[in-house]
DNA sequence: ACAGTTACTGCAAGTCGTTCGCAATAAATC
DNA sequence: GATTTATTGCGAACGACTTGCAGTAACTGT
């Protein structure tokens, strides 16, 4: 199902600034802030605004479409996806990317049984230097 | 160690701002953002500007004396601490538990050798009840 | 105890990401 | 194509945080 027939399927208007913003967002691996996906939509079409694409960011959020982390120093967004997943983000060059393991399971399993806690959500969050930044030393 | 002892150790002076953001922080058990913080320091003594809690903030970070972490939507700090800890989160009292296991090391150590990431600092937030609440249900 | 030095502070102005109100626009419906 | 109204662009406003600067108060030496 593409962006557009989600909008409609859910009775919102298809968009050019929606269409973009779903662009740019789906075609990049990484998280990006709110003023990285304004630059990229800029660059197709500088007509449209900044607020825009808050408010389409805003509107995916609603639908579930994308998924947004307080990773770094400012909010970033991606397309949503199932698993829980390790967040591992550069101090260097800010980049984000997504590790998966079963010891966040075993994590899960750990704190219930121990803590007695009944998790609902596991959010792992690694700062550190990539394969990239930390070889460039 | 005092805050007081640890300041004038390193040839930085004593000051009331410095001395209550680091009361306000020793003596909360969880995260506090740097508006929390200013607002709790500013009860006590209203004559402390924000912008010297920021800058005390600052200055402890430098000296590893506080934690920042980009969790929520704001950043938020607590007093340093040794072990990584997991920090649980009860979605309903709001309280903040440190919880301690050695299956971060492994994480970490996966990390490391399997995405090729130097880590730093890891942050693992669960959110969901704990005991309390959820046998209250 | 006091004077001198200067690290720190309070203040006000400035920055930056994000939000909001409103009139103009363009997507859907007929 | 005309009508309706959800969306947009714009500019102003907001809140967290930073910064420059002149005044204050914490340390130092006497």
């Amino acid at each position: 199902m593409s962006i557009d027939e989600v909008l409609r399927a859910r009775d919102f208007r298809v968009t050019r600034a929606r269409q973009l913003v779903w662009e740019v967002l789906s075609s990049s691996e990484s998280h990006l802030s709110a003023t990285d996906i304004h630059e990229r939509v800029h660059a197709i079409d500088d007509s449209i605004n900044a607020s825009s694409v808050y408010r389409a960011l805003a509107l995916f959020s609603d639908l579930d479409l994308v998924r947004e982390s307080h990773l770094g120093e400012l909010s970033t967004w991606e397309p949503a996806h199932e698993d829980e997943v390790i967040h591992l983000v550069c101090e260097r060059c800010q980049s984000t990317t997504h590790f998966n393991t079963s010891t966040v399971d075993r994590l899960r399993a750990q704190v219930e049984e121990v803590a007695e806690f009944s998790p609902t959500s596991i959010d792992v969050q690694i700062t550190g230097l990539c394969a990239t930044c930390c070889s460039s030393t």
